[in-house]
This record gives structure tokens, sequence and C-alpha cells, in this order.
DNA sequence: AAGATACCCTACCAATTCTGTCAAGATATC
DNA sequence: GATATCTTGACAGAATTGGTAGGGTATCTT
């Protein structure tokens, strides 16, 4: 169970964002080359995050993006939600048989409630978890580094 | 960000094992069939447990798997890391560039300072929600929902 | 008006990972 | 020794992911 690295890359460019803002609308490609992405990529990201509301564009030249909300108002659930996409809770868990086997379709009552048992703990430690992060938490994180060695020694999974 | 069918089935099979427990080892083949699960998949799955000291087996005839350990003693973290893999923390975020372009190595020190701020925040964040829920909890959840009719709308993922 | 800058949008591709199968072997109980 | 069960590894198809390509459109500057 890790983070995307979508996931991850949209929340860097938020961050980014975040410590930019009030600075004017900061462009896909300024925060690429910052945040050593593509820029095609970034941009697919950006936009999604535009149409869920999280950010506003402005077109043109001196155009860019820029939060839609103050940083305290924007939580990595919602980002991850955004981004990782939010797919069918069953259709996405139902496995995909090669043949007909019986395979491991719900069918039985018994088996089903533990699956909604386990879904809906995660479900709810996830939200909770990850709601409670919001930008500016990041953003103090980030100043918290400042003088600290990174050593690569972070973990994206648990 | 989901739960792997891989987790929530080694889990499903933990749980049926938690709620069996006390009556001797249960067959591979005997948790499958309770769970719609395919036997030779979640074999492997219980093998992952038991190395990792999870389960114990019994081999031949009236043999299978056990807890190793008490309901209460075995949380989903421990589960779900295990079945999800411990790979480097580093190489898996990685992204895979086709050509050479310099891609997002979080080369800049800035860029890289703000990726250890999140990817500490959720990895302490996940261990910190899954590392909660134990089996006990979940066998309790399972039971809360006897009665209640289940209509698919739970979800795995955030 | 021209052109540069930047966002907007839609396909598409290839590598990897994930889910699941198969087959052959080992070992304990009846 | 027959049978039930765990053990192990190799393998294959499908889905997802990370990334590219390329054309369009709005807006600013000159």
């Amino acid at each position: 169970m890790k983070l995307s690295t979508r996931s991850l890359y949209g929340m860097r460019a938020l961050v980014e964002l975040a410590l930019l803002s009030g600075r004017g609308p900061a462009s896909a490609s300024h925060i690429a080359t910052r945040q050593c992405l593509s820029i095609a990529y970034l941009e697919q990201l950006l936009h999604r995050l535009r149409k869920a509301g999280l950010l506003t564009s402005v077109r043109g030249p001196r155009g860019g993006y820029s939060l839609a909300r103050l940083p305290h108002q924007i939580t990595m659930a919602e980002v991850v939600r955004i981004l990782d996409g939010e797919q069918g809770p069953w259709e996405t868990i139902q496995p995909r048989l090669r043949k007909s086997g019986s395979g491991s379709l719900t069918s039985g009552r018994h088996a089903q409630q533990i699956s909604v048992a386990v879904g809906r703990c995660v479900h709810a430690r996830l939200a909770e978890s990850l709601g409670g992060v919001t930008l500016e938490d990041l953003c103090q994180e980030v100043k918290s580094l400042d003088g600290e060695p990174l050593d690569h020694r972070y973990v994206f999974h648990i």
C-alpha cells in the first residue's frame, strides 16, 4: 500500500505552489523545473487538480496556476482522491479471472461480510489520516528539514 | 491509494482463521471455499504469511493453518507490509523513464526536501492508522454487520 | 495585427506490476 | 502405501501506470 508517484508529484507541485503563494500564478514549466518533473506529465496532473477545484488558472503570458484555497484548507486525502481516481468501490476490487472458475466473486454472504468489514476499516482510517494532513503542515515539515542532510531513507509505503 | 486485492484476500483469510480459532488448523482449501477465493492463489498468500511468522502450519491429512498469535496481536499494517512487499523505499518511487530526459529524478535539493516531507507524513500516518487495526477489531466489525443488508457500497481506497 | 507564451485537451504507447494458474515435489497422517 | 495437505517456482494474461506527442485556444506584449 503505497502512494503512487502520480499523487506524490501532485503533492510536490501543490507544496511548491503553497510556498510560492502571494506572488501571482506560477506556470507549469516553472513548477516542473523547480521540482524536476516532466512538463507534459505535470500539466495533466495540474489540469485534473484544476477541474477538481483545487487550482485556478490564468491563460496567456504571465499566466499559470494558483491555489484556489488557503494551504490549510487543502488536505492530502483530497489530492490523492483526485489524482488516483475515484473508481467504483466494488468494480475495482473485482478480480480479473482468466477462466470461468468460481473465482473470488464474493458470492457468499459470509465472505462478503468480511470484505465489507475490512473495506470499511481501511477507508475510514485512510480518510482520517490523510484528511488530517494539509498543505500547510507539509510546508512546515519542509521548513523543518532545512538544515538536515537528506539521506534518501524516506518511505512512501507502509 | 487503495488496498490491493492481495492484501484484502490475506486479511479475509486471517479474519476467517480468527473466527475459526480454537478448532485446530484450517486447510487452505477450506478457507478458499468459505471465502470464495482461488485455492492456488490463496496458498501463496498463506505461505508468505507463514514465513513471516503470522501463521503456523501442519502438513498431512487434517493439517492446515492456524494463527501464530492471538487476534488482537496481529495488525493490519503488518499484513499489508508482508503481502504488498517491503520494496526499497526509494527505488519503488523512482519513475520509469522511457528516454533519457531529466525526468523526475529529484536532483535538486529543494525538490528532494519536499519529497522527503511528503514521504515522512504518509509513512507515519499510514503506519499509525493501519497499525491500530487488529484482527480482533475486524472480527468485531464483522459481527456488527450480522443483521445489516450488505449493499456493496463499501470502499477500499481513499 | 502578429507572435509569443502559456494553458487546454485527447490520444496513444510501453514497461511494470498484479492477479491468478499450473505443475511437480515434499511430508505427515490414516 | 494412499491420501491429504503444504511447498516452491515458473509462467501468462490483463490492468495500471508513468510518460510522450501533438494540436488547439486564450491572452498578453509589442
